[in-house]
DNA sequence: TTATATATTTGCAATGATTTCAAAAATGAA
DNA sequence: TTCATTTTTGAAATCATTGCAAATATATAA
C-alpha cells in the first residue's frame, strides 16, 4: 500500500502535476479493489474535496491511463471502470450478480498468442464471463 | 464456409426461428472477418433486405450473442463491434488506425488462468493494444 | 512582491450508441 | 379463414461520456 507521499512522486515521475484533484482520484483508484467507474470516484471523493466536476474525473483518469499509471476495463460494455492493480491478472465478471473480480495468472497473457514479434503491445486485457461461485450455487 | 441451408439449421437448433431478417445478419456476420458493428451489419444489408430496421439489428445480435452463436466484442469503448469466427482467438485493436485484427492462440485462455474450479465460464476474450505493424513503422 | 503566461478545474450543453415502447406486419395453430 | 403469438419497425428516450468556454490555480519573469 503506497504512501501518499510515493503516489505523488509516481505522478511527478510521470510528467502529471500532482494538483490536489489528481492526487486524491490516483490514491482512490490505486487503493481500490472494486474497479470503480467515474461516477464512483467521483461520489467517493466529493466530500473530502469540497467541490469537484465529474468532467475532472473523466480526464483525469484518461490522463492517468495514457500515460499508463491505471488501466480501464471495457468488460462491461455499458460502462468503463477503472482498475490500479498493477499486477498482472486477468477479470471475470458475473452475469448474474454484476460483480467483477480479479483472478490470477500462471503467466503472462502474451505468451499464448503467435505472431506479435511486429506488434507494439501497450496494453492486454484478459475478460472472463459467467457464473460467479455464489451466483452458481443459486437457483 | 457455411452454405445458408446450414446456417439455418444452426438457428433453428439454436431454438430461434430463421426469419428473413435473423438469416441474413446471421450469415453477415459469420462470413464477416470485419467485426461489423450494429450500423454496419444495418447498412451491408438494407437494401439487400427492403426494409430493415436498426432496432432490429440490435435486438437480433443481443439473440445470438445470448445463443452463443457469435461473439460480442468491447474492445473499443466507443462501440461494440459482433465477431462470427467460432475459433478461439484474440483480438488486437491498433490505437492509431483502430483497425481490429484476429490473433492466433497457441492454447486456450482459461489454461492460463488460476482458480477456476469454482467458477463457470460462459465467454473468454483476450484483448491487445498497441500499434499495428503498419502504424509501428510511420512516424 | 506583482504581472503575466500557462495549466487545471468546473459545470452545463451536446453527442451518439443503444434501448424502450407501442403499433404494424408476419407467421403459426386451429 | 380467424385468432393468438412472434417478429419487425421507427421514433423518442436514455445515459455514459465528451466538448467547450469561463473561472481558478499555479509557475515564471520582471
Amino acid at each position: 500500500m503506497a504512501t501518499r507521499a510515493e503516489l505523488r512522486e509516481e505522478l511527478i515521475k510521470a510528467g502529471i502535476r500532482p494538483s490536489v484533484q489528481r492526487l486524491a482520484i490516483f490514491e482512490y483508484v490505486r487503493q481500490s479493489c472494486e474497479h470503480p467507474t467515474a461516477e464512483v470516484v467521483y461520489e467517493a471523493l466529493c466530500d473530502e474535496l469540497g467541490s469537484l466536476s465529474l468532467t475532472t474525473v473523466y480526464n483525469t483518469l484518461k490522463l492517468f491511463v495514457d500515460a499508463g499509471l491505471i488501466s480501464m476495463l471495457t468488460i462491461d460494455d455499458t460502462f468503463r471502470c477503472f482498475d490500479g492493480n498493477r499486477c498482472c491478472h486477468a477479470h471475470f465478471r458475473c452475469d448474474r450478480c454484476g460483480r467483477i473480480v480479479d483472478l490470477q495468472m500462471k503467466k503472462d497473457f502474451l505468451s499464448l498468442v503467435e505472431g506479435l514479434e511486429t506488434y507494439c503491445i501497450n496494453d492486454a486485457q484478459l475478460y472472463l464471463k459467467g457464473l460467479c461461485p455464489v451466483c452458481k450455487n443459486k437457483k
